[in-house]
DNA sequence: GAACAATGTTCTATATTTTGAATGATCGTC
DNA sequence: GACGATCATTCAAAATATAGAACATTGTTC
């Protein structure tokens, strides 16, 4: 049901209270995490349940919902005055949709490999070292297999894809251990490992997990580049571990092939 | 490019401005004109740009872009000093889509006219008498654009679906003419002729559009119940004039007959 | 059906955000 | 390579959004 991001969070009250006193725009920030909140929830929630569970003042709370509200970001239940989210959202995602790149000339990519390998496959995109964000998908149709939707968040240095962003990223160690040391994996790897695993992918252009995300499940990733500096996309294969079996070097040339096309589409050095 | 909504925009300053002054929570109201107008722009706008276009102060704007980089709404790319909508709008979305169970409900009505008639099918959702928003679609041929269209905003009174809404909605006749005043028809109708065409869609259950809304092209719409009170939603049927001719009676009837099938699923009472 | 409890909403003093000018950075031009 | 202009950013005063209590409304229990 929630995101695998939004599972292991012990209090969003601490968080957003901090949020807020730091932002110079707290109400912005009240409304992100009421909106983040609705989109969690699932049901209608009212004032008072809103508040308590942002630890925000429900007076205030009230007048956050009706702005938003009023932008067609949330929808009001005049009976049992209860919010939700509204369709609204749906009109800023079509936008970002529209406007970006990567998504057009990812998906025919992605669905070819799709295809050819008979697996699930993923374009994700980086925001900071935060998050990622599944922003296109494409499955093969047969059989069981692994799948997200589009809109997904995981936390930015998880399985595969992690280690990618970690690994071209250039981040300082220290504050990669502090992330790291946050991560959820059914099979946790050591950190050591982990940046030994950062250098083979450097040396690839490709990383794998062979498990250790998510028990049974290999994801391979590589990254690709819209310009100089750091990759903010990768595309990634997910595979049920004994099915890609002696097609996985295959995979990981094509999908290594894959990305470094698009990188040349999107006007990035390779 | 632009919205159907968007392009008789004369002044977003002053919408603003008002909007602004009304609300008890600013900051959400510039934040959210923020988001539309980063969604209209083609391409990553300035601090200064953005605050001229909405007759914002620049610094004001720019405390209100930073708490929405920080919330991962909005992109901002440290070289170019250019801010643009970023992914997370997608997951906010996505949370929509997972808890709404109109899209679930609708898709195989919409799939399966699309495909009979060899049209285009929308699932509508109104929001207050301001706009609907499509958040459901399926095409006859090849459908893959799909989700780029979704989240489509229209007014809300316009063609056949906006017929619909006024017809069912029991609203003040000074407040139809008010919002039927604002809309933009490719053959617009007289309003009287309008009122009557409301009529004659209470009794038939269903309204089409022949050319008005969209020169050469035929709308057809009815209303879908969730409950009792006002139609939330409504399936639409969207041809090209010439091509539905003779199967238009039983498109109709087709229509109205899923229509009421998914009010019953929603429980609703048709 | 009445009293209670819980929730939603309004109100006003105060702490805060907003404002608009001043500063610093960056770009394009000569 | 230096100048001017544009843009992003900072800062302190002033307008205003927020917090917390009071009030109103709704739903629930006896």
């Amino acid at each position: 049901m929630a995101d695998p991001v939004t599972l292991p969070t012990p209090s969003p009250v601490r968080k957003v209270a901090r949020a807020v006193k730091d932002s110079k725009a707290p109400a912005i920030t009240r409304a992100a995490a009421i909106l983040r909140l609705l989109g969690r929830s699932e049901r209608p929630l009212g004032v008072q349940a809103i508040a308590k569970e942002l630890g925000l003042v429900p007076s205030t709370c009230l007048y956050v919902l009706r702005a938003l509200a009023e932008e067609e970001l949330v929808s009001f239940d005049p009976d049992t005055k209860r919010y939700a989210l509204e369709a609204g959202v749906l009109t800023l995602a079509r936008h970002w949709l529209r406007r970006d790149p990567f998504n057009d000339l990812a998906q025919p990519h992605l669905d070819r490999l799709a295809a050819r390998f008979g697996l699930t496959m993923l374009g994700v995109q980086a925001v900071g070292l935060d998050h990622m964000i599944v922003v296109a998908m494409a499955q093969s149709g047969s059989g069981f297999q692994l799948s997200t939707q589009v809109g997904s968040r995981f936390p930015a240095l998880i399985s595969a894809t992690g280690r990618c962003i970690a690994a071209f990223g250039d981040y300082p160690v220290a504050e990669l251990k502090a992330r790291f040391d946050q991560l959820r994996w059914d099979n946790p790897p050591a950190f050591d490992d982990w940046m030994e695993q950062l250098r083979r992918t450097r040396e690839q252009g490709f990383a794998v997990d062979e498990g250790q995300y998510i028990a049974g499940a290999t994801v391979v990733s590589a990254p690709v580049w819209k310009g100089a500096g750091r990759p903010v996309h990768a595309l990634v294969a997910i595979g049920i571990g004994a099915a890609l079996g002696r097609e996985l070097g295959a995979l990981q040339a094509a999908l290594v092939e894959a990305a470094g096309a698009l990188s040349g589409q999107l006007g990035g050095g390779a």
